[in-house]
DNA sequence: AGCATATTCAACCAAATGGTTCACTGTCGA
DNA sequence: TCGACAGTGAACCATTTGGTTGAATATGCT
């Protein structure tokens, strides 16, 4: 049961994957766009976002050439609600959040 | 930049390494007892354990000649705090955690 | 029509993962 | 001292992962 659990943790395991999950917080993206600030190759990129994709972190529109990048926030839910139990940790405020968030995007 | 959070979702992305996680909420345990529940080999257990023990989620002390495994739930935090910020997730009452708790304990 | 842009496909590679079996090292108990 | 128990180490195997390059497929622009 749960093979989505084991999607979203695998996902979330890489950095690469992590820093895209950040971007995508600020606005949806094309793929191309995605890319650019990762000095690995176009393909590479595509690949880290099916993976995204299966586990359902995002979502993926084409419209017209372009296929948009959405991000897809309930899927954490699953993994959070997950981790409530182990120690019973309160809503963090933004603050610590957005030092995470700078530590984790590629290149600062 | 932050290896830890890799290999925190790289641990929680394994179904028995969860299901231990879950094992080790309620009691500190031995582990050849961790081992029990499951069909897979002793080998394979101690691997297990020792991807949740350099992830930081769990601490293994020898006593004699059996090994203590212990829950260590604050390594869960920087992974939680990371995920705060995708959707404002209140904390989830028990209800639902032993709810997610049954479906990812090994045969019931 | 013809070219450039956006994205994926296919084939390949090195390294890691999850599992096995068998042998080994300690430690406890009789 | 000897045997049983607790756990790790070593070697192996199949599969997945994260990356590459080069070709293929659409779509849009002029």
């Amino acid at each position: 049961m749960a093979p989505t659990l084991d999607l979203v943790f695998a996902a979330l395991a890489d950095p690469t994957r992590r820093a895209i999950l950040s971007m995508l917080l600020e606005d949806d993206m094309a793929v191309t766009d995605v890319a650019a600030p990762f000095e690995i190759s176009l393909t590479a990129i595509s690949k880290h976002l099916n993976i995204l994709g299966r586990a359902g972190l995002i979502s993926q529109e084409r419209r017209g050439r372009v296929k948009w990048c959405k991000l897809e926030p309930d899927a954490l839910k699953s993994a959070s609600v997950w981790m409530q139990g182990f120690g019973q940790f309160e809503p963090i405020h933004l603050d610590a959040f957005e030092r995470f968030l700078k530590a984790e995007l590629p290149e600062t």
